[in-house]
DNA sequence: GGGCTTGTGTATCTTTTGATACCGTTTTTT
DNA sequence: AAAAAACGGTATCAAAAGATACACAAGCCC
């Protein structure tokens, strides 16, 4: 890929110009497969991604199930990899790529040397947490307030919202998964909202009336 | 205060004495009684405060109901008003003294000369950031997948832990508060623990067997 | 002392959610 | 084409938790 074709879809909030150059210098751009694992639990980085196409789904094992933490989107980096990297300690969570994406890496050195040299960065990395923490704590309130028929139709409305379109391609089974609940009660409540002329269920897909 | 007495009540982690000193040139030591509010929703920040002695309680105010975020302890700093005060932003919580506390606070603006002078200014940062996101990923966690009356326990036990003492001093509703629910489900199962001789009930407070 | 507030015990009822099981259909794989 | 996997509908049952109501005791304020 060429170097004007990568700057173009590095974040914007990157100002300074020096940074984007030394990012050029000392990045890596990287295409990656559905499925792919990039990251696994216990693993050193030694590179941080940021993705400048598709998307990465981050989460930890325990025990027997699996907690989503976050996905990360175009233009944005892996929270839980730049704290890793930061204090170079393992990975707490595993990366996984939800599509066929490409992320541009870079030496984890320079999450810190880049503090000390460029406000954007810093800003980038504030952003990051906090926007992070603030998205968490909006999935803690619903879980622990709002009952599950609410919850499914505020993730419909939002990502329909996201996606410009009201047709929301997700099973029944995959948007129990991300609700933490299963797909029993998913399918008894989207039945409901039929009913009530509120979506029409497709295969594979939710259209919002 | 002594600036003596103060440098040794300031985190450890700030390890470059040019920044402990900087610290001490721009600092200003407050005292503040319980039930103080220190900072309101909406309102922008001047100052950013590291607690030094007692406890800040931080918490969001939506419609009907309070939600907790975080205590802010001796050596801490409060998340939120440190991202506001990055940004520019206004506070989106509140933040009340739980008991007679000191804190020492400084002009915002030095939050973001540090990053760019202080290599372990950054790391409290990050630090600061990242523990309040695994704090609140095991509350989420918590609410999502455990039964109340484990929450329960595991409450009761991290407190004894921490506070060194199996006799924890808290009522049943505000212990329904910090976990979410409501004083009755609470007592039912404190009452149940009872029977089972896990614990033994006082009025305002639980002694852990 | 008398009233008020806070703390606790407990019973009843209802709602929400989860667990399990079984069925039929569509899509993908072999 | 046959088999397997994914998808979705639905019924039944059980458990967890919240809502409400009432009672009584302890501590605090006049």
């Amino acid at each position: 890929m060429e170097e004007s074709e990568i700057l173009a879809k590095l974040p914007l909030v990157f100002t300074e110009s020096a940074l984007r150059q030394e990012m050029l210098t000392h990045g890596k751009f990287l295409k990656v497969n559905k499925d792919d694992t990039l990251i696994r639990e216990g693993q050193y980085l030694d590179f941080l991604p940021i993705v400048i196409k598709g998307e990465i789904r981050v989460f930890q094992q325990k025990e027997d199930r699996e907690i989503l933490l976050y996905y990360v989107r175009e233009g944005q980096t892996c929270m839980m990899s730049l704290s890793a990297a930061y204090f170079n300690h393992t990975s707490s969570s595993y990366g996984v790529a939800t599509k066929p994406s490409e992320i541009f890496v870079f030496p984890t050195r320079l999450v810190n040397e880049w503090q000390l040299k460029y406000s954007s960065w810093n800003a980038y990395l504030i952003q990051t947490f906090r926007s992070r923490y603030d998205e968490l704590l909006g999935s803690f309130e619903s879980v622990a307030f709002d009952p599950i028929d609410k919850r499914v139709l505020s993730y419909l409305t939002e990502r329909a919202k996201k996606e410009n379109t009201a047709q929301i391609a997700i099973s029944h089974q995959n948007l129990a998964y991300e609700l933490g609940t299963t797909r029993v009660v998913i399918s008894r409540i989207l039945k409901g909202f039929e009913q009530q002329g509120k979506v029409k269920l497709f295969r594979g897909s939710i259209q919002l009336k």
